[in-house]
DNA sequence: ATACCGACCTGTCAGC
DNA sequence: TGCTGACAGGTCGGTA
């Protein structure tokens, strides 16, 4: 489902909710539940835990957890795949079909992980979690630019691989090359500075200009509180395959690149 | 090391 | 109305 900015929106929004709450139980759907961690694990790491705080690293949900035994921190890992998603309301709501965890919280509220698709995985950790790759948002251009250097795939798969930049999916990658100006089959290596200059400050300022929308609704995509993003309404290729590019009208092309949809605007990007 | 492709799942929607 | 197939925001592992 959801790419850097929806993530960073739906992890703004658990922090406000269930920061400060306890774990009080944990209940794990029968299998094959979508786990990358043994469930006892998870149990017993979630289980009378303080939720501290929780944060975005690339694509991942990162709730950061204190034991109640010896106050040692500890991770609870959320990657939400393409449907999954993390609720937060009153126990007694309706459990929705392919729930897969439940954490009750003191507040008397719950937690829920729910993903029918069942891409997504939780799992924990005990020893700090960086992600895959980079950051896209604080990386510099010297930095961005040697990501790309002599490889061949072409950019719009490099922008995809989350070992260089964590966090960029199939929207904003279209996106972020429309506003570069840059066809998605170029080879990453074959940029120009000038080009990687563009790349760099365009997919920066879509991010943050999603995050502002609180990121992009299609289909089914909510945050934390159940409220959809608008930055759909501002995207310039992404599902416009074959309506009017909105600069110059050209019809935008859509094509599969490193086995994704592909949109782009064959006048303006090249 | 790098890059491609199918597999993993379920739901939805277009077309017949 | 109902069936079939294509497609979907993501990643992983096997293969070349």
């Amino acid at each position: 489902m959801p790419e850097l900015p929806e993530v960073e929106t739906i992890a703004r929004g658990l922090h406000k909710r269930v920061a400060g709450d306890q774990i009080d139980s944990v209940w794990i759907g029968r299998k094959p539940e979508p786990l990358k961690s043994p469930a006892a694990e998870i149990a017993r790491t979630l289980e009378r835990a303080r939720i501290e705080y929780v944060q975005r690293v690339g694509k991942h949900i990162v709730l950061t957890l204190k034991s109640p035994k010896d106050s040692s921190l500890h991770q609870w890992i959320v990657h939400l795949g393409m449907t999954g998603r993390m609720l937060v309301g009153s126990a007694d709501l309706e459990i929705a079909p392919h729930t897969h965890l439940i954490a009750r919280l003191a507040s008397g509220r719950e937690l829920r992980f729910v993903d029918p698709r069942r891409f997504g995985r939780l799992e924990v950790r005990h020893d700090g979690f960086a992600g895959p790759g980079t950051e896209p948002l604080n990386i510099s251009l010297e930095e961005f630019s040697a990501l790309f250097h002599g490889r061949k795939a072409p950019i719009k798969g490099a922008l995809l691989n989350q070992k260089l930049l964590h966090g960029v999916g199939n929207i904003y990658a279209d996106e972020s090359l429309f506003r570069a100006g840059v066809r998605p089959r170029r080879r990453a290596g074959s940029l120009t500075r000038a080009k990687l200059k563009k790349l760099h400050a365009g997919l920066q300022r879509v991010l943050k200009e999603a995050i502002a929308a609180g990121g992009s609704s299609v289909s089914d995509y909510v945050d934390a509180e159940g409220e959809e993003g608008f930055f759909q309404l501002k995207h310039r290729v992404y599902g416009r395959g074959g309506l009017p590019c909105r600069v110059c009208k050209t019809p935008i092309t859509k094509i599969v690149v490193a086995g994704r949809g592909t949109h782009y605007c064959a006048k303006c990007q090249k």
